[in-house]
DNA sequence: GTTCCGCATGAATCGATAG
DNA sequence: ACTATCGATTCATGCGGAA
């Protein structure tokens, strides 16, 4: 268990030769785009994007737990006027490997970058590629519900009569409503669309992503004193928020530069967690 | 000319054959979704569902202009636990057919269809894909900015609060919200994310998407005079904003009775259109 | 005219059951 | 084993009638 809650220097993909098998319950991450962050990765070529990064997923294939999730945060470039299409070609490779490609959600970016061109417009969203082992892994729902919508906020503070009872449906594939269990409801289960802003406070580290969003899906995807790991773990983001929500973490970066920096942020939020957390393992970073 | 502003019955394939070589200035549809809508297109299987749409869009790629564009609204299912590969490889295909991938836009669904299950969350998005024959083509923006109304002064009175926790879904008609942006501007270019609400309540006809969704495509991809092909017309909805937005359509479907309502329809819209439009072209329905 | 409320209805998905 | 059908679940929206 020595590298639980610790930042790890090197290339995941051999760094992560020495974890076990199944050590991991949620891997999320947001990997170097291709041809983006050339001062630390070098920039990996769109056409050498697929096979770079498949052999690396094959190690987060064999540490990942069979019931655990992988969030893939990625966005292709615009290469030559067209969409690139390493994402997709990734994506049919990662089923190959074994993965199954379980949903893909959509990060609507709130404050996308500015920018303007005669042929297209700005890029607000981002893709959340959800892939697993198993059909059957552990998801968390209750743990992300949202705030109901107008519709029912208003209507529920004074429910009719009709409403009570259940009307059974004589309709074809009628749905019955029955909106008397939503009496003190205030929550929904969300969708497949996470709408987020982007942090635009830190110039320091390239591949920013909001803590919100590492959030949402760490409290979705795993309990309390499970094991989270981001092999591209740049400013340390998903280690903090991992941190913060009780979870362990493992991050792993290529560049020494962001493995200082992401070490700085969890020792910073180390010391008011390790009280009171089962399965919370103690650990430098 | 005899094909312009008409609803014609039949397998686009087939029917497409004799148009003459690029004379359709922009193409927007929703084909049947695979296994979806068996009654009326007999239920494509995911597996074949590349093959059949291929040997269509190479009509479409013929009849389309050089600067004109091709816009698929499109989803794949839900098959086995696993979100299926068929739009993915299909536009993989279609690039081999020619095709430039050149945007993937969202349609973010405000009201998307309800349910609950233990693995997954609703599905509220779809894809719109653009493609085109070239690099240059018509796009006009100016045509879709979102001019800022009094909500939005409102909404930027208070911006962090709720914006944070809920979509925004009570805004307007509107697409490419970045409310932040619009303070001291007139208007605002949008995004590549469109934000809708499906329509429901009508009972007359049900169309898979809402005016408003061809109608920003139309106006962003053609001017007033041109002509606007939905080879899957279905209702007749893509024909129906054509027309309002004076332009001319063509709308194909292989069922007699989608053509019906679809004639219908444009019948209806008509007559106030007739006057001072260049370029349109009078033909029956 | 407003606002409020009843109601129908969606390109959905899962799991169980039946041929 | 593999496909076809069925029941259950659930939330936002707009229309139309009522207050």
């Amino acid at each position: 268990m020595e590298f639980v809650n610790k930042i790890l220097h090197g290339d995941c993909g051999e760094i992560l030769q020495s974890l076990p098998d199944e050590c991991i319950d949620m891997i999320f991450t947001s990997p170097p785009y291709a041809d983006q962050r050339k001062r630390t990765y070098g920039g990996i070529k769109p056409a050498e994007y697929v096979e770079w990064f498949l052999a690396r997923s094959e190690q987060f294939l064999r540490v990942l737990s069979p019931t655990g999730t992988f969030v893939l945060n990625i966005k292709e470039r615009v290469a030559n006027g067209e969409r690139h299409t390493y994402v997709i070609e990734l994506i049919l490779r990662m089923r190959d490997q074994g993965w199954l490609w379980t949903e893909e959600f959509i990060w609507h970016k709130k404050n996308c970058y500015p920018g303007k061109w005669p042929n297209r417009f700005r890029d607000s969203w981002e893709r959340l590629l959800q892939f697993n082992k198993q059909r059957k892994f552990n998801m968390y729902q209750e743990a992300v519900m949202v705030p109901v919508g107008g519709w029912a906020r208003d209507r529920l503070s004074n429910l009719s009569e009709t409403d009570r009872s259940r009307d059974e449906s004589r309709v074809g594939s009628g749905f019955g409503k029955n909106v008397s269990r939503w009496v003190g409801r205030d929550k929904v289960y969300p969708t497949n669309v996470v709408h987020m802003a982007t942090e635009c406070s830190n110039r320091n580290h390239s591949a920013a992503f909001p803590e919100d969003l590492p959030s949402w899906f760490i409290n979705l995807f795993t309990e309390s004193g499970d094991t989270v790991l981001d092999p591209f773990i740049g400013s340390g983001t998903t280690a903090v928020v991992a941190q913060k929500l009780g979870r362990n973490y493992v991050g792993i970066d290529i560049s020494q530069e962001f493995c200082d920096m992401a070490r700085e942020r969890v020792v910073w939020v180390m010391p008011r967690l390790l009280e009171g957390r089962e399965g919370y393992v103690e650990g430098g970073s």
